[in-house]
Order: structure tokens, then C-alpha cells, then sequence
RNA sequence: UGCCUGAUGGUGUAAUGGUAGCACAGGCGACUUUGACUCGCCUAGUCAUGGUUCGAAUCCAUGUCGGGCAGCCA
């Protein structure tokens, strides 16, 4: 990948961004500091690729610091294969940036317990640029995690009951419920709402050390139950829930929920900017309720909200993600039809076209959907001038060139990358026979039809102009082979290589091409909107994948998955990570048609084509 | 019926009281040893009604339409 600026030009902006350059105009915080929080819950999808690339741009833009920070306080839904998988697709998709901004902690830190101002106050200094690399390599690092605040969290917990502000309540789940009203009737209170500080101290107490099963007790905050915001109808702080955690192990029966853990993990890492998406909207105010009501020394974090990506024929649900792996609609997380991160690194797509994707769709607070269209072309865009061209044939119809004799081999140099500039060259073999596209020829053209018709010229892209002399058909009137004359004159070097014909179409030799497996995709879903449909499985398109074997020319057999080939005329693809590599280099000359470890390859995105028919 | 939030061409987004611009999509054309790329041109928009103002997409009012919120999920 290539390697980008420290900072884009030009910088994106949008209002989070705006208010950013505020607060550093008024020198509000002594550095930016944003977070990416996942849920260690499930894979990474292009949605989350937009608020990756957001909290990680702007501390790019602003010299500051991103953690990658797992929010894992509910241990019944969250496994370390997760955590393995987002980290790995987070330092893919902003790799290039990670050394600018990437927050790690060293291994096994925890926040300290310090007082400022007089006030008790744990403190997790900010990994910042300088001090990460000595950092990292004078001891393992780690993501962050809200897990490793667990004790911390605890103390605070404290210091609300004993103001008063927190209580231990007894009400069922069910209870609870019913007790909390609706948006439009006021919640009641909880009859245990004004239990005392020391039975509340005494409850909580022994919550912690396991006294009491799972839904019996829970840990309120005292707000009002009849807040016009539901969030504020004493929310629940700390649920009991008897499940061994995957970073805790069993130290934990008492977990945090979300809004109680998220406002304070922001705090402790001194994050300043916490952005996060619009249905957090109706939470900010008991975010800022839980800061408020702890008297905390330093500057406290704010929350900002965004509207989340929705693009078109595409579904993000996590849920529904997963019934179409359960279901085998796919064949796993990361299948190349599926919009998780893992699955458009396998089909071929550039990080580097994600996260140009979506910087371009902006940041907003209106709920939009975007066209597909415009992610596509920034695939394109962004692998045309990354990927190296070879010629292949998809669906191969035979062609004789009658005047090169059986055996001989005219070896035609094509160009890799015409973008690039100084395009460098390889060698292919031109020999009598070859295999064209059936596309590329028609018995009875349309009109405006360029390519191979009965006694017309093409030209063989690299090689020369030929003449279609006659046509072999079997018994059943199929078309078996293509009689040609070629005009070498009209080769590079030659004495007519100036001669136009208004059509170009690609080739391989048949006697030095590899076979191999490609992977045709179209889109999953038949409608724009999938989830907006009653059941989404309906919708699923039955033809998103086709398997061919096509013919490819011999330099490929040494692709690795890191490449990225355009097949000339075809679209961009790229090999699958399950396709066996090349053994060795001294292969290359002994391959053949029967090559057995047969390579397989992806089509990420085809050509643009606007020669519709 | 409560609270929160939003509305600019087909789509996404900019203009922060002063010429409604950009990108994608679509159309036409040029170029082309990729019907790709590139280049040129074109199509098309401020939710509605009032108000403030010399001047409103922007400020105010009312309305309309959309999205979110009642997990011991995040």
C-alpha cells in the first residue's frame, strides 16, 4: 500500500470537525483524543469503516491520538475471536495512518489512583505519539478496554451511593419495566429508591461478591422517573450476571452497562472528543449526568453524534449478517460478497478505496442512504491506478491464426500499468493458436458492434491487427473455432502498426496460458434497500456467484494475494486467500493447462461498461 | 399523544445573512492498441406558508414529512 501524507489534503470537514477546530482554536484540550469503540460482539463491516476513519482522521488531522478501545461489558455476548478480528481489520484499514495516531497501552497498564486538586482521581495518561514507540518497544502492548477499568468503575459506584445518587434496587426485570412508564406516561419510583447509603453500601457490597443470582439486584441511578427522556428514568448502572468474562475470567459476577462504562472509559483515557451515532442522541444527557455528579478534576469528554452509513443493496445488521452465514447464503463472515471488512479485503478491495469512500460521503446528522455507485467508483478509482494489467479470457471460444505456423512463438510486449509514468513492460507470447472472449465475436453483430464479425478486422491488444476468414461450426451449429489471418505488419515495429481498426479485444495464447478458478460477484440483495424488507432473505440474489474456469496468460501464475491485476477490458481481481500459491519460480515454465493446484481468483469490481447492450 | 433529531438536483454533500457549488449517477461529444482511463459540454435542487432584512438555503414562527427513544444489549 502506498504510503499517504500525515495529514490530508485537502483536510475533510464537516461539523464534528468544525467543532474540533473551535476547541483547538480556544486551546480548550491540551491534545484531541477520539476512541473507536466496538463491541467485541461480532466483525467489522464498511459501516463501522466510517466512524473508524473519522475518530481516526481527525487525530491524524490534529496531531492527536485514536483508541481502539473494546467496549466489552457485556461478557454473554462477547468472545476474544472478535477482539482478534476487529483489531486485525482496524490496523488494516487505516494502515499508513496507525503510526500517527494509533492509541495502545503497554501491556497490563491500569489507571492509577492520583489525586488532583484534592480530589481522588484515577488517571491513564494518553499513550501519545512520542512516547508510544519507545513504549511499544520496551513492552507488549494492548488495545484498550473497558474490562480493565472494571475496578475503577467500581469506586465510582461508590462515590455515588454514598452521595445519594445511586441506589440498590430489587425490582425484577419485569418490574423494572413496567415501573419505568413510557415515552408518553411517566415512569414511578422504585419503592427501594430511598433505600439508605449504608444498606445501599452493604447491598452492593455483597452484589460484588456474588451473594445474590443473576436479575435479583440491580444498581440505579437516583435521576427522575418521571423525566420526559427515558434514558433518565433512574437507568441501570450495574446488572449481577454470573458469566466468566473474556478478559476478566471469573473475577466479575457485577457488570457496568453501557452508559455507566462508556461516559467514564471516555473519561479515564482522557478521550475529549466521544463521537458516536445518532441513536446515542437521547443517551448524552445521562452521559453528562454520570460525569457531572462524580466532581471530577480533569476535563471531562463530550459526547457528538453522526448519522451512520447506509448504502445501497447492502445490509449491515449484525443479526442479519449472521443469518445469512448460518443460513449459508454465504459461505462465511469474510465471503467476498459480504460488507464486513474481512470480506472486502478477501474480494479484493484496497483499504485505501474504503477509507477514500468514506471520507467522500461526509458526515452529517441527516439519515441518508448512498449509492452503491459511489463506492464502486471509488474502487475503481482507486484500482486503476494500483493494478497491474494482464490479459485472460473468461468464457473462451478458440482462434486459429492460419498464416502462424504450428509451434512458433512471436513474443509481444505489453504493457503493466499505462497509469503509472514510467509504465514498465513484460513479454507474451503471440502463437497459431489462441483464445478470444465469445463476447468478443458475433456471427450476427448488433450495430455499432466493433469487435470480431464475419469478415472484419480487429486488432489483438498487444499484438497485431487480424481478419476473420471463416467460421467452423460442429454438427449442432455450435461455434468450435475461428479462422484468422494475422497482419503482422501491423505489430509494434512494423511497417503498418499505424493502421486503426476500431476495435481492440484480448487474448492468450492457448498453447502458454494457466487455467484457473474465477470468481464472478454481482450484488447479494435484488433491491436497494434490503433491510427495509418484511424478510430480507427473500431478496437475496441467487446469482451473486458464478464459478468459471477461465484462461488466464502464464505471468499470473506467480500472483500472490497481495496483488492487484486489472484483466484488460474485464474488471479488477485479485487472488483469493485460499488460492495455493506458485511452489516455486522454477515451476513457472514447466505450468500447463492441467496445472494442478489450480489458482483461484476474485473479480472485486468490473470495468465501467458503457457499451450496454 | 411525550422527548430528541433532521429536511438543498436522481443520490450524497458544500455554501455559517451576500453569485446555490462539488462528487456520483444520467445524456452528448473528443481521445483511445482497454467501448476503461482522461478531457469537454449538458440535464437537474434549497419541504411548505408566513415573517425579519437592502438581501434568507442560512434567522424567527407555524405547518408538513422523515428518523430515533420504553434491554438487567451496545
Amino acid at each position: 500500500m502506498s504510503v499517504e501524507p500525515a495529514i490530508p489534503s485537502p483536510v475533510p470537514s464537516d461539523f464534528i470537525r468544525d467543532i474540533i477546530a473551535a476547541d483547538v482554536a480556544t486551546n480548550r484540550y491540551a491534545k484531541i483524543v477520539t476512541r473507536f469503540p466496538p463491541e467485541p460482539n461480532g466483525y467489522l463491516h464498511i459501516g463501522h469503516a466510517k466512524s473508524i476513519c473519522l475518530n481516526f482522521g481527525i487525530a491524524r488531522e490534529n496531531h492527536g491520538q485514536c483508541n481502539l478501545r473494546f467496549d466489552d461489558t457485556n461478557p454473554a455476548k462477547e468472545e476474544i475471536a472478535y477482539v482478534d478480528s476487529i483489531t486485525t481489520d482496524v490496523q488494516w484499514l487505516i494502515s499508513g495512518w496507525a503510526d500517527h495516531c494509533l492509541g495502545y497501552k503497554p501491556k497490563g497498564a491500569s489507571p492509577a489512583l492520583q489525586t488532583i486538586d484534592g480530589k481522588p482521581d484515577y488517571f491513564i495518561a494518553p499513550v501519545g505519539l512520542s512516547t508510544l514507540n519507545s513504549q511499544l518497544s520496551a513492552s507488549p502492548s494492548e488495545p484498550f478496554s473497558a474490562s480493565s477499568y472494571f475496578d475503577q468503575l467500581y469506586e465510582y459506584a461508590l462515590i455515588l451511593i454514598k452521595q445519594g445518587k445511586a441506589y440498590v434496587c430489587d425490582l425484577s426485570p419485569e418490574d423494572t419495566d413496567s415501573y419505568r412508564g413510557s415515552p408518553d406516561k411517566p415512569g414511578k419510583d422504585s419503592p427501594f429508591r430511598t433505600r439508605s447509603v449504608e444498606e445501599n453500601l452493604d447491598l452492593f457490597t455483597r452484589m460484588k461478591a456474588g451473594e445474590f443470582p443473576n436479575g435479583t439486584r440491580s444498581l440505579r441511578a437516583k435521576i427522575d422517573m418521571a423525566a420526559p427522556n427515558i434514558w433518565l428514568r433512574d437507568p441501570l448502572l450495574y446488572r449481577i450476571r454470573h458469566t466468566a468474562h473474556h478478559h476478566t475470567g471469573d473475577k466479575w459476577c457485577l457488570y457496568p452497562l453501557y452508559d455507566y462504562a462508556h461516559c467514564l472509559s471516555d473519561y479515564l483515557e482522557g478521550i475529549t472528543h466521544s463521537i458516536c451515532t445518532l441513536e446515542f442522541v437521547d443517551h448524552r444527557p445521562l452521559y453528562d449526568w454520570i460525569l457531572a455528579n462524580l466532581d471530577l478534576p480533569r476535563a471531562l469528554p463530550h459526547q457528538y453524534e453522526f448519522a451512520k452509513l447506509n448504502l445501497g443493496y447492502t445490509i449491515v445488521s449484525k443479526r442479519k449478517l449472521l443469518q445469512l452465514v448460518n443460513e449459508k447464503l454465504v459461505t462465511g463472515w469474510d465471503d467476498p460478497r459480504m460488507p464486513t471488512l474481512s470480506g472486502l479485503r478477501r474480494r479484493g478491495i484496497p483499504a485505501s478505496a474504503i477509507r477514500q469512500f468514506v471520507t467522500s460521503v461526509g458526515v452529517t446528522k441527516f439519515d441518508s442512504l448512498t449509492e452503491v455507485a459511489v463506492f464502486e467508483n471509488a474502487v475503481r478509482t482507486e484500482l486503476n491506478g494500483l493494478a497491474q494489467r494482464r490479459l485472460a479470457v473468461l468464457k473462451p471460444i478458440k482462434l486459429v491464426l492460419t498464416n502462424i505456423p504450428a509451434g512458433e512463438l512471436i513474443e509481444c510486449t505489453a504493457t503493466n500499468n499505462p497509469q503509472e509514468e514510467n509504465p514498465t513492460t513484460r513479454p507474451i507470447a503471440l502463437t497459431r493458436e489462441v483464445f478470444i472472449e465469445s463476447d468478443d465475436f458475433a456471427e450476427v453483430p448488433p450495430p455499432k458492434y466493433f469487435r470480431l464479425k464475419p469478415g472484419g478486422e480487429v486488432r489483438l491488444k498487444y499484438a497485431c491487427i487480424i481478419k476473420l476468414d471463416e467460421i467452423v461450426k460442429d454438427a449442432t451449429g455450435a461455434v468450435t473455432e475461428l479462422r484468422c489471418t494475422a497482419d503482422l505488419t501491423t505489430r509494434a515495429g512494423g511497417i503498418n502498426v499505424e493502421k486503426k481498426v476500431k476495435g481492440t479485444i484480448h487474448w492468450v495464447s492457448a498453447t502458454h496460458c494457466i487455467d484457473a478458478e474465477v470468481r464472478l460477484y454481482d450484488r447479494l440483495f435484488n433491491v436497494a434497500e434490503p433491510a427495509a424488507e418484511l424478510d430480507f432473505l427473500r431478496v437475496v440474489n441467487p446469482k451473486s456467484l458464478e464459478v468459471i474456469t477461465a484462461k488466464l496468460e502464464a505471468s499470473l501464475a506467480s500472483a500472490t494475494p497481495a496483488d492487484r491485476f486489472q484483466f484488460e477490458r474485464l474488471g479488477y481481481f485479485a487472488l483469493d486467500k485460499d488460492s495455493p500459491l506458485l511452489p516455486s519460480a522454477s515451476q513457472l515454465s514447466a505450468l500447463s493447462s492441467q496445472f494442478p493446484g489450480k489458482l483461484i481468483f476474485n473479480r472485486t469490481i468490473s470495468l465501467k461498461d458503457t457499451w450496454a447492450k
